[in-house]
DNA sequence: AGAACTATGTTTTTT
DNA sequence: ACATAGTTCT
């Protein structure tokens, strides 16, 4: 990075192409014309579109006509960045960021508004609560019917469908379809749903791009001045990118063609969001004649973890062939840390990082990476007890957070007086309302022409009244038109901040600074209507004009959230069996085959030093130990690929169901053995009625280790035995 | 009796 | 943050 940051600097005019291999010099002075880069893991895709978007510039074409489309807000601003750098040119004018802001943009520019105007709703996790409340009304099924499906039943069958929906009508009918299998009550669904659908009508992320995709699709005069606005189209990482994003992305070259994008099949890792990673193997038939370049060189990693990475991802099923390599020196190989539980696990990660740190590296040149949030809690512990300071990614949102959706809930409903998600969390936070006593105000005020005036006139002997009133009142200030966002946003303020601090009474001052946050980021904005239109689809992270800080801490992080990121030293922990495919994983499925891609994502972060650990127990969601081996994953490697750190090994029992032969240099992956991996997920509780093959019935009278079990039988009495050799089946 | 509130346990990944 | 069960309020 710093002899790049060198070599950036001491040019003025003209792009240089020192660093660069001839695969990227073609692709990144290749004039007009579809391009399709397929590259592997630290080949330098993104950095051949930064010097491609460097070298256009230097060319005389102005950036304005250049968009850039990336997966990340994040990842578009440093693209920029770096271009501005290496042509000596701002960047400021070149239309990058996610599609979604994109299309919020282009969308606003062609008089299409979205957002809250029409009544819309985006759907998340939050909204559950009063969606599935709006449903169970509509059915007339208050707090009765018991065969009727739960909030997360009905929240994971919408979100099903989102991921793979096209329209409004095909979403409404999937989920109803679905709820259909969980009730035998079909009439009722229906009927429900109808009036749902008319009340509310939903809308996702993708229905944002469809408007996009239809309005490029239809209107040949958008098309054509947009694709006449942007002359030169660069999308990364496209094989996270949906049916819906390649259209546009066809679309938008409409009569030039001048397309270039970067990716890795074996880096897909998004398809429960809708990515179709088909869409690279389709590039070419959608844009005839794209040239196709490979890059197969990395030159990220030293050669013992690149030779581990390819063993990873040759076991995938299916895959574009690609053996990258590394000229990089570095003897260093992976190691694979066995710990007998997971404060093991964390104790040996920790102390681990205290001597790398003291050898000399950066605290910010290390990273841990994770399959699931809740996988480093241990080791948050450990480090807070060894005050390491570090920043974990991959957690919640700004606008993810209740207390931000409180204070937009406001904004929203000032947009589109009838939205009645936002209004049924406004009711929520008074007290003695709750969901049911919200919703019989809601039927009431949203049937009228001006719903905070009915707020104000609606009739009650309750006692909640008064904090009825107070609320009307509070918000027919807050809804005059000659107000700044930001006058607004203090209005709102004046009247949440006494709720606030009484529903979050217990951390209410670290909250408040997320909303002094919001306050920032509010002052941007001219008017409230793209202020709610920007935080729904696309939430900036900082506020203008805000540095985007580098961490200097040490990075704790989702393998998701990971992506496109590099590091010196990558810890990926929590490799054990169990949780590392996720649990409900079905070999030999699709789902199996993006676990594996993830695993191969997670490691090809490292540049010089890899460390893969996992824990011989893990703890079940009802606090049990259970007894667990290497992930399937690792287990199909060659042992010979990495160091084997094992400080208690397992005691007989084959574990490692991979046999190693020292003599082939690729071996044949050994099928897992499936009674190892039957028993080793089985758990046993005190009081579990067992079967031996030789003592026949029993039940576990304790668990003294995490490996050890004494269990009493009918005939033979008490018996201590250890589950590495005892097959005993667990009777239901 | 029904609604609101409190306590407790679990959590895949996210533009 | 959500689900669920159990308790208190109206």
């Amino acid at each position: 990075m710093d002899d790049m940051d060198g070599m950036e600097k001491k040019r003025k005019a003209g792009v240089t192409m020192e660093g660069l291999n001839s695969s990227q010099h073609k692709a990144v002075t290749h004039g007009e014309g579809p391009v399709l880069v397929i590259a592997g893991a630290g080949s330098g895709k993104t950095r051949t579109l930064v010097h491609r978007m460097a070298w256009l510039l230097d060319q005389g074409v102005p950036p304005e006509s250049i968009l850039l489309l990336t997966f990340t807000r994040r990842a578009a601003q440093e693209m920029l960045h770096r271009a501005g750098r290496i042509s000596g040119q701002a960047c400021n004018r070149v239309v990058g960021g996610t599609f979604h802001a994109s299309a919020n943009m282009l969308l606003r520019r062609h008089g299409h508004h979205l957002g809250f105007g029409g009544g819309f709703t985006i759907i998340d996790r939050g909204d559950a609560e009063g969606i599935v409340n709006l449903i169970r009304n509509s059915l007339g099924l208050v707090g009765k019917d018991k065969r009727f499906p739960s909030k997360r039943i009905i929240l994971n069958l919408l979100s099903g469908a989102i991921n793979k929906s096209r329209k409004l009508e095909d979403l409404i009918c999937e989920t109803q379809s679905h709820l259909i299998e969980f009730t035998n009550d079909i009439i009722k669904i229906r009927k429900g749903y109808e009036e749902f659908k008319l009340n509310n009508a939903l809308m996702d992320y993708d229905d944002l791009l469809v408007n996009w995709q239809r309005l490029l699709a239809e209107s040949v005069q958008a098309r054509m001045e947009i694709s006449s606005l942007f002359r030169y189209i660069l999308v990364d990482e496209y094989q996270d990118t949906n049916l819906i994003q390649a259209q546009i992305v066809r679309l938008l070259a409409y009569g030039h063609d001048n397309v270039m994008v970067v990716g890795d099949d074996a880096q897909s890792i998004y398809s429960f969001r809708g990515a179709d990673f088909y869409n690279i193997m389709r590039f070419p038939e959608q844009f005839p004649g794209a040239e196709i370049i490979k890059l197969e060189q990395n030159y990220r990693s030293v050669q013992p973890i690149l030779a581990l990475t390819n063993a990873v991802i040759a076991q995938a099923e299916e895959k574009y062939t690609k053996e990258l390599f590394s000229e990089i020196e570095g003897k260093v190989k992976p190691v694979v840390y066995s710990a007998r539980n997971e404060a093991g696990e964390a104790r040996f990660i920790v102390e681990k990082m205290k001597s790398l740190v003291k050898a000399g590296t950066e605290e910010k040149e290390i990273a841990v990476l994770f399959r699931s949030g809740f996988h480093s809690y241990k080791l948050e512990m450990e480090l807070a007890a060894h005050s390491l300071d570090f920043e974990k990614r991959g957690g919640m949102k700004l606008t993810e957070a209740a207390h931000i959706k409180d204070v937009l809930s406001f904004l929203r409903v000032l947009i589109n007086k009838w939205d009645n998600l936002s209004w049924n969390r406004i009711l929520l936070q008074l007290e003695k309302i709750g969901p049911k006593t919200a919703l019989k105000i809601l039927d009431r005020i949203l049937a009228d022409d001006e719903p905070i005036t009915a707020l104000a006139a609606y009739k009650t002997t309750a006692k909640w009244k008064g904090a009825l009133q107070r609320l009307a009142q509070a918000m027919a200030g807050m809804d005059r038109l000659e107000l700044t966002p930001s006058g607004v946003f203090d209005l709102v303020m004046e009247y949440y901040r006494p709720i606030f601090e009484r529903i979050y009474h217990d951390d209410y001052p670290k909250r408040a600074r997320d909303l002094e946050q919001l306050k920032a980021l509010i002052g941007g904005y001219g008017d409230l209507q793209s202020f709610v239109d920007d935080t729904t689809l696309d939430p900036p992270e900082n506020a203008p004009g805000a540095q985007e800080t580098a961490p200097k801490k040490l990075i704790l992080s989702t393998i998701h959230s990971s992506k496109g990121l590099e590091w010196d030293v990558v810890f990926v922990i929590g490799l054990s069996e169990g949780r590392f495919p996720h649990q409900k994983t079905l070999p030999e499925s699709e789902q199996w085959e993006e676990e594996r891609r993830l695993l191969y994502v997670a490691a090809t972060r490292a540049r010089k030093q890899l460390f893969l650990t996992y824990s011989r127990t893990i703890m079940t969601p009802d606090r049990k130990f259970l007894n667990v081996v290497m992930s399937p994953f690792l287990r199909e490697i060659n042992p010979g690929l990495y160091i084997h750190e094992d400080p208690a090994p397992a005691t007989g029992g084959n574990v490692f169901a991979y046999r190693s032969d020292p003599e082939s240099a690729i071996p044949e992956p050994t099928p897992l053995n499936k009674t190892t991996v039957q028993s080793a997920r089985t758990e046993f509780s005190k009081g579990m009625a067992v079967r031996h093959p030789f003592f026949g019935i029993g039940k576990v009278k304790e668990i003294p280790a995490p490996r050890r079990i004494e269990v009493h039988f009918d005939r033979h009495g008490d018996k201590l035995l250890h589950l590495d050799y005892a097959k005993l089946e667990v009777m239901e």
